[in-house]
This record gives structure tokens, sequence and C-alpha cells, in this order.
RNA sequence: CGGGGCGUGGCGCAGUCCGGCUAGCGCGCUUGCAUGGGGUGCAAGAGGUCGGAGGUUCAAAUCCUCUCGCCCCGACCA
């Protein structure tokens, strides 16, 4: 374990993350390339957040099944456009049990394909549908590039498969899922995300219409969170997923998805974080709140871990994710570091002083250095802490609002969209063409993002790149 | 696929050109003592078939041949 101090941000921001990620020891690399391991703390800070999504889930009246990991190569073949967009990324199993396989099996790089076989199955009357499951789990798509949480060939996700028996019903379904996807984000991340619709290009394979929320990061660029998608009748053609309706009719099923992977942790990273290490929201944080005690001699250390034991205990018993960090063997200062690196909220110092007038220090991660330190008596800690948490998940999620709108520009021209997209988002007006957004593309690195499902202009204008009407504004960013 | 670079304790490196005692250094790890309100100090330890195979030699981390793996740049792909 290194503690050594990380790259700035400004100085090298990939290099931070990269060592942030495995010095604060949420994740390390794996020894196949592409995989990553994710340790004890960062699968803590992943079950805080599934925690919240899953509740969501449920209270949308969804159920979480099981489907199976390896799935038939023929499946992938039925629908064009999934086999496109997914062969160049499959890994296949061609050998079980030490004899070659008659059909070779795919590692699942999501599951519309089994899923759409089994619904076929099951569905058969109107009165079946509408079918909403979601499933935890990880899948694998092979990836040279790799990035911990960002961009690994294994990595974990919740797939939400809905069937309905009318387009509206399944659109509404897309649209409700990307809007819990919003709030989960906004509200437990406390990451501002603008829910939008993808381009063409952009879009999911196989889809009609995907939908997504994107984040802004740090060095400003865009990070797809959560993706929600319509598939219109294209899966439920390619896997006969029909039902008779209430006139004895055979009726094709609406289905969609929308997924939400691990990839948020790294979203959570690259929004909070700063030079000194992680900043976790104290609402997915592993640990709300450090006790650190503060000693010279056996008299001080009786009387101060006295008052730890018992601020830990008031913590504990009112529900706060609380650890005392009585280690010996590394000073005060260490701790401090340590624990400011793993990104805890909230710090409380107990030294001989605070023993002596019945109060306990109180460091803020997000505000650093003695602004951030502020004074509570002993008696208070369990009750303040609370409302005390909630007002610096609060402040985060107006810091990044506040950098995410201060990152957006409307470009005047093509050349000012050029400039704005090297240190931020262009959000203009754009046609609709892919061959607009391939020229920004290949001029500039920046893709479409989302064209917003909110804060659209009223009136047309002009498309920023060829100047022919546009009747909708799109986000133009470099993305992840 | 083309060009360049690197493999030496857990991590980062020196030593290789010009072969020679027991292969060093920093960080980390273990133990002890002191220290303790912002990355503490001192001392004593543990830990290495020098990527692998073969060869030259009295002697190889060092020279020769083959081989494996990784990184960077370019090409290709999205």
């Amino acid at each position: 374990m290194t503690e050594d101090k990380l790259p700035t941000r400004k100085e090298n921001f990939s290099e931070w993350y990269n060592q942030l990620v495995v010095k604060s020891e949420l994740a390390d690399y794996a020894p196949v390339r592409g995989c990553m391991v994710v340790r004890p703390y960062g699968w803590t800070l992943w079950e805080n957040m599934t925690g919240g999504l899953d509740r969501r889930f449920k209270e949308t009246g969804h159920t979480n099944a099981a489907f199976p990991m390896l799935i038939p190569l023929s499946f992938f073949e039925k629908e064009k456009e999934h086999v496109e967009g997914f062969s160049p990324q499959l890994a296949v199993v061609t050998h079980g049990g030490g004899e070659k396989l008659e059909e070779p099996l795919v590692v699942r790089p999501t599951s519309e394909t089994i899923i759409g076989y089994m619904y076929a199955r099951w569905i058969k009357s109107y009165r079946d549908l509408p079918v909403l499951i979601n499933q935890w789990g990880s899948v694998l798509r092979w990836e040279i590039r790799t990035k911990l949480f960002i961009r690994t060939a294994e990595f974990y996700w919740q797939e939400g498969h809905t069937a309905h028996s009318t387009e509206q019903e399944a659109r509404e379904e897309t649209l409700r899922m990307l809007d819990v996807y919003a709030d989960f984000a906004i509200n437990d991340a406390a990451i501002p995300v603008i829910k939008g619709e993808k381009s063409e290009t952009e879009k999911f394979a196989g889809a009609v219409q995907s939908t997504s929320i994107e984040a802004m990061m740090q060095d400003t660029r865009a990070l797809q969170s959560g993706t929600s998608h319509f598939f219109g009748q294209n899966f439920a053609k390619a896997f006969e997923i029909q039902y008779l309706d209430p006139s004895n009719t055979l009726q094709y099923c609406w289905t969609t998805s929308w997924g939400l992977s691990s990839r948020m942790v790294g979203a959570v990273i690259m929004t909070h974080g700063d030079d000194q290490g992680l900043i976790l929201p104290p609402k997915i944080a592993p640990l709300q709140v450090v006790i650190v005690p503060i000693y010279k001699n056996d008299t001080e250390k009786s009387s101060v871990l006295e008052s730890t034991n018992s601020v830990f205990k008031d913590l504990k018993d009112s529900g706060i994710r609380v650890k005392l960090d009585d280690r010996e063997e590394v000073t005060p200062g260490f701790k401090y570091n340590y624990w400011e690196l793993r990104g805890v909220p909230v710090r409380i110092e107990i030294g001989p002083k605070d023993v002596e007038q019945q109060s306990v220090t109180v460091a803020r991660r997000d505000v650093p250095g003695k602004s951030g330190k502020s004074s509570f008596t002993k008696a208070e800690v369990a009750a303040k802490m609370h409302p005390f948490l909630l007002e610096i998940q609060d402040a985060l999620l107006a810091r990044a609002t506040a950098f995410r709108d201060e990152h957006i520009h409307e470009p005047a021209s093509y050349d000012d969209l050029k400039n704005i997209v090297q240190d931020g988002w262009a959000f203009a007006y754009w046609c609709g063409s892919t061959t607009c957004e391939t020229k920004v593309k290949e001029e500039t690195k920046a893709t479409t993002r989302c064209i917003p499902l909110e804060g659209q202009p009223k009136v047309a204008g002009k498309c920023v790149v060829c100047g022919n009407k546009a009747e909708k504004k799109v986000y133009f960013a470099r993305a992840y």
C-alpha cells in the first residue's frame, strides 16, 4: 500500500484518477487484461448505490430474476443491428468438459437475446403483460483500452427488461426508468445529470430509441451514466415474443431495456474528488464518519478513549456508518490523510482539549483545512450529525452543478464550438444529420451526447455546423 | 502489422556498456523504544532461482542465441 501524494487533477487528470482508484483501495488490476478486482471498500460503495437503485426499481413495480451468463451464439444473429453492434466485443466459449462444443456459447455482453427467448415462451396472453423484470449481474465486452470502473471488459450492472402490450406503455416505461436513474444520480450520488435522447449513431445496437443521463466530469468530459432503450418490436419479431390480445388476435410485444453500471462509481470519483483524494456523498459513502483520538500519554489516552468510545456508540446507535480509528502505530496526521484519501465525509477529532471542554472537533471532507472545522458539544454530536451529513450532501450537488453550468456554453458559430469543446460542452442547434455529427467528431473529437428532453427552445434555429434549419438543440462534448 | 522501449524483493529503481567477494538503494512490511492537534523519529529484522531456456567462461544480472510478457508511437478498428 503506497501512501504517496497523488498527482493533482490539473497536472494530469487521467493519472490522478488511475492512482486514486488503486490507492483508496476501491479496486485493483486483475491478472487478466481488461478485468478489475473490486475491493471491499469499492464494493461497499457499489452496494450502497445498488441498494438505492433496487429500492426504486421495486417501488416502480419491478422484480429481480437471474438469467444465464452463457448464451448460444445463434441468438445474437437473430437481430441484425444487434449482432453488428456487438460481434466485435464478444468473448466466445468453444470448449467445455474437454470437448469442442457443437454450438459456441457467448459470454453475455448484455441479455436482450436470451431474455427475449424466454419471454417468448412465457408470454401467451395480454393478461401476462406487462413483464417487468430486472437482473443484477456482470457482463463481458472485449476491450483493449481499459480504465478501472469506466471501461473494463467485465463490469457489474443491472439490466431491466420489460415487455408491454402497447407502444405507448413501452415508451412510458423507458422514460420512467430514465427518471429513476436521474433521481438516483442527483439525490444519492449528488451528480447532476441531463436526460436526453441519443442520436442515430450513438444509440444502442438494435434500439429504436435510446435515452441516457449524461454527467460532466471535472475534466469537462461527458460520461454516459445510465441508459434506457425503447426497442419497438425489433426484438419481439426476432424472438417471436407474441401475445393474444382481447380480440384473440396475435400481436407482437413492445419491449424495453435499461441499465446502469459500476461505471457510476467512476462518475462519483471524477465528479467530487479533489487533489487529496475521494470525496464521497454521505448517502452512499461506506463510512460517513471517522473518529480520530489524539493523546500524548497514558493519562490522556484513557480519558480520550473514553470519550471516543462514547461518541462512537452514540453515532452508531443513531444509524450513522462510523469508524473509530484507534490504531496506535500511526499518528493523527497520518490518519487525516489516510481517511481524506478515502473520501470519508466527516472526521471527528477528539483530544485532551476536547475532553476538557466536553466537545469534539468536526472536520468536513468537502471543505479542506481550518475553514471546514467546527466544534460540536459531545452531547449533541449524534443529534446534529444527520442534518450535517445532509448539508454536505447538498453542498456536493450544488458544487457539481455550478461546475457543470460554468462549463456549458452556447456557441455563436462553428469556430466557437470548436473552442468550447476543448474545455466544456457546447449546447447548440443541430439539424440531425449524421454528416454534421461526423464532421464535428472528426474535427474536434467531440460527439453528440444527447438531445435533452427538457429545456428545448420553442422556435427553430440554424444548425451550428451546416446552417440548415434545426428544430432541436444537442450537447456536443468529448466523452469517456 | 511497422518502429522504439522495458522486464532485478510487494512497489519504484541502480548495477549491464567494460563479467569477479555475501546483488544494492528508496518506499512499503515485521519487532522494539520513543513520539502523537496535519503524511513522526531511531534501531533491529524478514523478503530476490536478476522474465524463461540454452550457450560462452575458472566465474554471468552483466557477453551470445532463441523465447515469453508488458508499455509507448504509428497503422487498423469503433
